[in-house]
DNA sequence: TTGAAAGCGCTAACAG
DNA sequence: CTGTTAGCGCTTTCAA
């Protein structure tokens, strides 16, 4: 039975309401009288019940974070930076994973949009003009994903795969193999463009090896077609790939880096256990958990805050380890 | 705005109250009336404001689980389970991560107490006496973690070492080593009696090498010691350690299984992943988080079901992967 | 600066 | 079976 706001007020000896103000808005009430209610509430355990308070305010002090697979070690780490900022606002997360289920994620975020504030979806599955849709009625901080109109905070892309390139060519290398994503997933389409420009720019050759499941099979599935483009590099789309890539081409006994380099973009932890250790591109996930709640909660502070159109792109560092290394010159075979 | 229980019932030609009957007790209602109504309902899109049905009827529909750390691949695979069975009886989870503090892990429970029907604390790193006090507030169902008198769901661990060394033992090994987990963890507690009482079983002998982090640095740490002991195989108290284990054994040039062969507790996707590939005991951490939930919603209903007494044990399964091969004979060095 | 009163949206008695 | 009434705990006018 917690302690209601009544009897903190008869305790204190005053109304309810001036409990209600002097907890919530202490400025307006007289020094003394706070401090006699702070002391009954502190003494009564008082907590003021949310439900009631989002009953009348229309804020729920929740937030509701959709993630579509949290097996994948990226969205654990976006899941901790949303904790840990949501946590710091004193609001608190609903956590669904959607299992990768684009038609079940637009039903489970309709669904959540009730019971929140407002909404951070990571990665979304689901097509664009469902994302809109979704967005008027609630509001939206998309994570690594960007919609016209919907606020965002996303990686730069682009920069990553420059750094990657930069690096590649920096060792020899002249012909760099590229392994998408999913063929309908943004981040894939972004890094793929970031890697030809960038190739481009280099005078070096980029070869395109389709799209593959993000998974360490994925993976798998893909090191036969990168060997086969003759590649000196690969890039993959994440290092998930990046692993699985790493364990066929070890079954195949083609030794990385002598035959093969191989980079992977995410810097999940278990890119430093790999072996050998893969040279990857970080993505400061967390840091994009954190700042997706900073901007949601400016967004439900001031819907018209000019962050609805900018959102916030966090760059990318590549990391080097033993994956990378220097190219066979073509001219001494 | 969205629609109000009272614009329903002005649609339907009927009182609030009927609506509400129709909504959640439709047995009670006239079937014609009944279907006018949820026609109403439909039409409008209603869906009642959890808020307000919270505050009448003392329960929010919500339910808490604190795990140490998402990062640690173990919880998310929990989690997963959690949510997947809460979202079929349309219970929301509101997640918090305690970045394995144990003091933190207390005020965050304490603070979620308030906002939710129940709690689930998964592998909680708090103090035993913590843990019954908080159980006694609030409902508490606790995962990977047995205290008197506290609802669970555990794993078998005593059956799951039992396992590991039958495994081992018929391969050939006579001298094992245990490389353990933290000081206080519950778990590693009981590997370790499972273990031991195995060994004795078998006639075997046991070497335990102390505590060690339950990470791969944890791992690397702890392989020398291993290596030291003269045993032929290692079981670590998780498979993070196991891994950590197999890289520092690589560095130094130890094969594996051929001089040392080791085995990993959790079965975590990674397990499949590192090279050699990790023999395991698999816990069914989905499938925890699943029953942890379906326990929890249950002792809600009826606070004085016996499963408060009893909880439930989960058993592991001997996964055999590469990291394990027949010991080498001694007699024949 | 404080109190009284009204009401957020819903459900639970209690009549009818 | 259905409507009326009251009230969950809180915030917020409106007066004092």
């Amino acid at each position: 039975m917690p302690a209601t706001i009544r009897d903190v007020a008869r305790l204190a000896g005053v109304s309810p309401s001036t409990v209600s103000r002097a907890l919530s808005m202490p400025a307006v009430v007289n020094a003394v009288t706070r401090a006699r209610v702070q002391a009954a509430a502190e003494q009564l355990g008082y907590a003021p019940n949310r439900a009631a308070r989002g009953l009348i305010t229309g804020r729920t002090g929740t937030i509701g974070l959709v993630v579509p697979d949290l097996a994948n070690p990226f969205f654990p780490s976006v899941v901790k930076g949303v904790q840990a900022r949501a946590r710091a606002s004193d609001v608190a997360v609903f956590l669904a994973d959607t299992d990768e289920d684009a038609t079940a994620e637009v039903g489970l975020v309709r669904a959540l949009a009730k019971q929140v504030d407002g909404l951070i979806l990571c990665s979304p599955r689901a097509g664009q003009d469902e994302l809109v849709s979704v967005a008027q009625e609630t509001t939206v901080v998309l994570v690594n994903r960007l919609v016209e109109g919907v606020p965002a905070v996303t990686f730069d892309n682009e920069g990553g795969m420059r750094q990657a390139i930069a690096h590649l060519v920096a060792l020899g290398h002249r012909r760099i193999a590229w392994v998408g994503g999913p063929q309908t997933s943004w981040s894939s389409a972004h890094r793929s463009l970031g890697l030809n420009a960038a190739a481009a720019e280099h005078g070096v050759e980029l070869v395109e090896v389709g799209h593959f499941a993000p998974t360490y099979d994925g993976g798998m599935a893909a090191a036969d077609q990168a060997v086969a483009t003759g590649a000196t590099a690969v890039v993959t789309y994440n290092d998930l790939v990046a692993i699985g890539l790493l364990a066929r081409l070890h079954a195949r006994g083609i030794a990385v880096p002598e035959a093969l380099s191989v980079v992977g973009i995410d810097d999940i932890a278990m890119s430093r256990m790999s072996r050998p250790a893969l040279t990857t591109v970080r993505l400061p996930k967390q840091k994009a958990g954190e700042m997706a709640v900073e901007l949601l909660l400016a967004l439900l502070d001031d819907p018209d805050s000019d962050s609805r159109t900018q959102g916030q792109l966090l760059l990318g560092e590549l990391i080097v380890r033993d994956s990378t290394g220097v190219a066979q010159d073509p001219a001494r075979p």
